[in-house]
DNA sequence: CTTCAACTACTAAAACTTTCATTCTTTGGG
DNA sequence: CCCAAAGAATGAAAGTTTTAGTAGTTGAAG
C-alpha cells in the first residue's frame, strides 16, 4: 500500500514517514511541487499526504490536477494555517480529508486507513473471496474460520492480488507496489518467484484451490468466480 | 482503558481527569464539540463522559453521531441542570448513564467501572479464559484458584490483549492503549519487549500456555480459542 | 534509605527476505 | 513435431530484520 507524502519540511516528511511506515504503509516523499507532480505521474498510490505549502507551487494545485486526470488516489491536505478558507478550498477541490499541523500521527495515520477501507473496500474492513476471508484490521487470512498466518510480504502480495483480482499484474508492477517505486529495476526479479511460492504454497496447503494463475511472459492473474 | 472526557470547564475536566487516572484509567480531555468528535473519530474509547453544553455544539448532538457510527463505546452524560428533558433525551439517545453536576468523583468512577463491566464483560467484574480469571474489579487475575499478582502495566496489557482476543495487535497500538494517543512515538519501542516478557513469565510460571504468540513484523495477537 | 515497577542497553536467538544454482515449463521457429 | 530459448518454479544457503532474554539504571513511593 503505497502513500505519497509531499511535504517540504524535511523533519515533518521523515517522521510522517517512519510513523507510516512502521504501520506497514510503504511511503514515498516529494519535497517540491515538481517532483509529487513527477512522482504523480509516473506511480500509482493509495493515498496523497498533501502539505499546501510548498516551494514552485501550491498543493491546492496538485489536488486540482489530481481531480482533472481522474486518478482515483485518496488525498489528505495537511496545513499549519487553521483558516477556514483551505480548508473548504481543500474539501471543494476533492480532498478526502483535512489535518491542521500540529498533529498527532496516530491520527494521520487512522486516516490514511480510513481512506484505504473506503477506497478500496466499500468501507469494510475485510474482503472475502470464495472461501477466503482476509481482514485488513486484523491483519489475519481465514479459509473456512481456519487462520493461515502469512508473513509481511505474502500479506502485501496478497492484498495486492486481491485488490486487482481477475487482472494480469506484471513483476513490475508488484515490485512498485511491494517494494517502492524508486527500487532498482536492472536487477532480476527474482526474488518474486521464492514469495509467490511462499504464498501459494501456504494457501494450498490451507485446502484453498491455486488462485495464482500465471500469464506466460507477462505476469500473473488472481482469478476468482 | 482509555476513557475521553468531555468536558469545557478546565478545573471539572481536570478533576476528572486527575481522579479517574488513579483509578488506572487512562484518560484523555476534549474541551469543545469539534475536538471531541475529532478524537472520537479517530481513536477508540472504552468510555466517554459527555458534558452537555459545549462551545460549537451540544454534547447530545455526539451522542446522536455516535449511535450513528456504531461505535461500542459507552456514554456517560454529565449535566449542571438536573431538567428532566435532558435526561430523557440523553438516555432516549443511547446514553448508558446520566450524571448531574456537581457530582462525587467516585460515583462516576464507579458508573465508569460498571459501564466497562458492561460492555466488555458481559456485566460480570471478570472474565474467564481457559483456566485464567482476570477480575477487573479485584484487579487481581486468578490460574485454578491461585493468585498472579500483576503489576500495573502487566494488568493494563493483559486487558488489552483479552480484549482484542484473536487479533493482531500492534506496538503502536498497544503504546496508543497502554500510554495514550500522545505519546512521543519517534523511539523504539523496546520497552514493551520487558512487559510481554514479565507478563508472559508470570503466566507460564503459574502454569498456563503461552497465549501471547508473535505475529512477525506485524504485532503480537492473544489467542485463545 | 529501601523497595519495586518502569524503562534502557546490549547480546542471543528466531523468523523472514533475498540470492543462487538447478530444474521444469511454455513458446515459437524450423 | 521437436528443439532451443526464455520464463517460471523449487530448494537450500546467506543475509537481514525483528524479537527474546539478561542485566542493570532510573525514579517515585513509602
Amino acid at each position: 500500500m503505497k502513500v505519497l507524502v509531499v511535504e517540504d519540511e524535511r523533519d515533518i516528511s521523515d517522521s510522517i514517514c517512519q510513523y507510516l511506515a512502521n504501520e506497514e504503509f510503504l511511503c514515498e516523499a516529494a519535497y517540491d511541487y515538481h517532483s509529487a507532480m513527477e512522482k504523480i505521474h509516473l506511480y500509482e498510490y493509495v493515498c496523497i499526504i498533501l502539505d499546501i505549502t510548498l516551494p514552485n507551487g501550491s498543493g491546492l494545485d496538485i489536488l486540482k490536477q489530481l481531480k482533472d486526470m481522474q486518478k482515483a488516489e485518496g488525498v489528505i491536505i495537511i496545513s499549519a494555517r487553521n483558516s477556514l478558507d483551505d480548508k473548504i478550498a481543500g474539501l471543494k477541490s476533492g480532498a478526502d480529508d483535512y489535518l491542521v499541523k500540529p498533529f498527532h500521527l496516530p491520527e494521520l495515520s487512522a486516516r490514511v486507513a480510513a481512506i484505504i477501507r473506503r477506497r478500496l473496500f466499500e468501507g469494510k474492513n475485510y474482503i472475502t473471496l470464495d472461501k477466503l476471508v482476509l481482514d485488513i484490521f486484523k491483519k489475519t487470512l481465514k479459509l473456512d474460520d481456519i487462520d493461515i498466518p502469512l508473513t509481511r510480504k505474502e500479506y502485501e502480495l496478497l492484498l495486492y492480488f486481491i485488490s486487482n483480482k481477475n487482472k494480469v499484474v506484471t513483476k513490475e508492477s508488484i515490485v512498485e507496489h511491494l517494494w517502492g517505486s524508486e527500487m532498482d529495476l536492472a536487477d532480476s526479479y527474482n526474488f518474486i518467484y521464492s514469495h509467490i511460492k511462499n504464498l501459494r504454497k501456504k494457501l494450498i496447503q490451507a485446502g484453498s484451490p491455486d488462485y495464482i494463475k500465471v500469464v506466460y511472459g507477462m505476469g500473473y492473474k488472481f482469478s476468482i468466480h
